[in-house]
DNA sequence: TTTATATTTTACTAACTGGTTAATTAACCA
DNA sequence: TGGTTAATTAACCAGTTAGTAAAATATAAA
């Protein structure tokens, strides 16, 4: 039984199912809209699949509302991964600083404006 | 041949690899160096495989010294990624709002500072 | 009750993953 | 030269993944 972090990465790595969580960030959606953008290339069944991997890592939560099942996202989990990251960037980019490397062509700006 | 975001999420689902990304994050480190935590778990070959599964994904590189290997971090790639879940949390974070749940029962804090 | 719509389940593939052991390559050291 | 250390390759296995087609389930609508 893989962990948490390990769950939510793995779902992460397919396009079908980011684009469906990108989806999902704008709201609510039923099965059969969240497959419409994907039915040229893959039947309903591997839609279905592929939320059945979004909610088994808890990224999406699906309701009931007569023959429709709303999906919605669960952003914590997401939230968890984005913290693996952020935690590791400094390390990340210590490494390429050793390098001399991309920091000045691609982190200027607002991109990871966090902090305190 | 999955596109880069989806080989970089891929690389991440696996606490080995994870771990070993985090190690080299402190600074180069020879294949049994990164494999010495592991042994315990694991053999040789299937720490070179994690590995590969790293260079494939264009996340360590490998040198060559002697009969030694230095890897070395690429964050480019974890950059990008991070950028992904970046773009994304606004959307994600937006849909929590809409629930009116979890933000202040588990984001309080420092976790995604944001706003009031 | 029949029919249509929404979604899931089953059963089956092919390809990939993560691990193993045993053998191999490469470079150094004595 | 022979031996040791570092790392990879080969061959294999069990389990998972991503897809399919066809059947089943659930609810609504006529």
């Amino acid at each position: 039984m893989p962990d948490q972090l390990s769950l939510t990465f793995a779902a992460l790595a397919d396009p079908t199912r980011r684009a469906m969580l990108a989806q999902l960030g704008k709201g609510e959606a039923n099965v059969s809209d969240l497959a419409a953008p994907f039915l040229k290339n893959m039947t309903l069944p591997a839609v279905t699949k592929h939320l059945k991997v979004l909610e088994n890592a808890g990224l999406v939560s699906k309701g009931r509302n007569a023959q429709y099942r709303p999906c919605r996202l669960n952003g914590e989990p997401l939230g968890e991964a984005l913290d693996w990251m952020e935690q590791h960037r400094i390390a990340w980019e210590a490494q390429l600083d050793r390098l001399g490397a991309y920091l000045k062509t691609k982190t200027q700006g607002t991109r990871h404006g966090r902090k305190k």
